[in-house]
DNA sequence: TGGAATATCATGGGTATTTATGGGAGTCAA
DNA sequence: TTGACTCCCATAAATACCCATGATATTCCA
């Protein structure tokens, strides 16, 4: 039985997936898309067939990841406060400024179906302004989910913004 | 190296139940509401088929549990008071004393029918204001169950507040 | 090396199951 | 009896599961 050193840190053995790229998919009438197989088997590890998505804070898009990280997220949050004796905040949350609780609030967990498609949730596919298409864009740790409209947009924005502050020199 | 010891931590190796999402529920005329099919797979692996639930000592909510959670909880204060807790209490001055026990004293065990369904005490609803519907929160290790009009201000609030910490990156 | 056989993937649609919800019949106690 | 509660059943809608197809990409082999 291998040694686990987990329960100091809450750091857990489970492995970094990596998303990156981006590809557009359709959504269906049932509101199905397919998510990149890419992606799909960067999740592989993963004992949840799914993923965990929610509205952007601060953009008009999808953010989502594994099961496991926000696992990871709650083990951490759960453990520190217990080991540490601090029993208020497990059971009344309230020192915490209240991250990880809300997005475990605004969270969908979208299980995969027997093709590798999720569905998605109407007042996520709104928050987005998705209809009929999806893009899926690769952010390393986690992915989301534009309507491709918007996303160009955006993207031509941000390389924009990243040429003019770096005239003169190389655009990366 | 460090040898880890179960007994003494009194951490289990139940697995972190995580209660992701909301959802919206009736709540009928003989005060039954349905708990989240995915709330009840949550719990799937307890034995006790219900859910523990007490109203917040800091908002106007429910809160609520697995029977597995209460069960460490109490493990763990005793596994304290047994390592010479009450010597740590004395020196940090932690006041989680009384929680523990304030929370077993003020529990309800909710019992799930034949369709995952729980009676909502009229105490508790009534601490939380909850007449026709009631609204499911997903807290990660523990979650809540509003009225849906005092949830939607409370969240919209929450969200806000997260929003406005935010530099515009992401939140995970 | 060229091209056929094979595998993978995104996509579409049909069908079976599950879920949330409502109501009725039986039980027990005051 | 009247409630309060537990089972049990019914149903509509949402969801999961199953199979089919065309388009690419990959492998294999003569």
């Amino acid at each position: 039985m291998p040694v686990r050193r987990r329960e100091k840190t809450g750091k857990s053995d489970r492995p970094v997936t990596s998303f990156i790229s981006t590809y557009e998919n359709k959504v269906d009438r049932k509101g199905r898309v397919s998510v990149p197989a890419a992606y799909r088997s960067a999740l592989g590890t993963e004992t949840y067939q799914g993923v965990i998505a929610y509205p952007s804070l601060t953009e008009g898009t999808i953010e989502a990841f594994g099961r496991g990280m926000l696992d990871d997220l709650n083990r951490r949050k759960l453990d520190q406060t217990l080991d540490g004796g601090d029993f208020t905040q497990a059971l009344v949350g309230k020192s915490d400024d209240g991250l990880v609780e809300t997005i475990n609030a605004i969270s969908s967990e979208l299980p995969f179906d027997g093709e590798g498609r999720i569905i998605l949730p109407a007042k996520l596919a709104e928050h987005a302004g998705i209809t009929d298409r999806a893009t899926f864009v690769g952010r390393g740790t986690r992915f989301q989910i534009w309507a491709p409209e918007i996303y160009e947009k955006h993207q031509a924005a941000e390389v924009e913004a990243l040429r003019a502050r770096l005239s003169g020199g190389t655009v990366v």
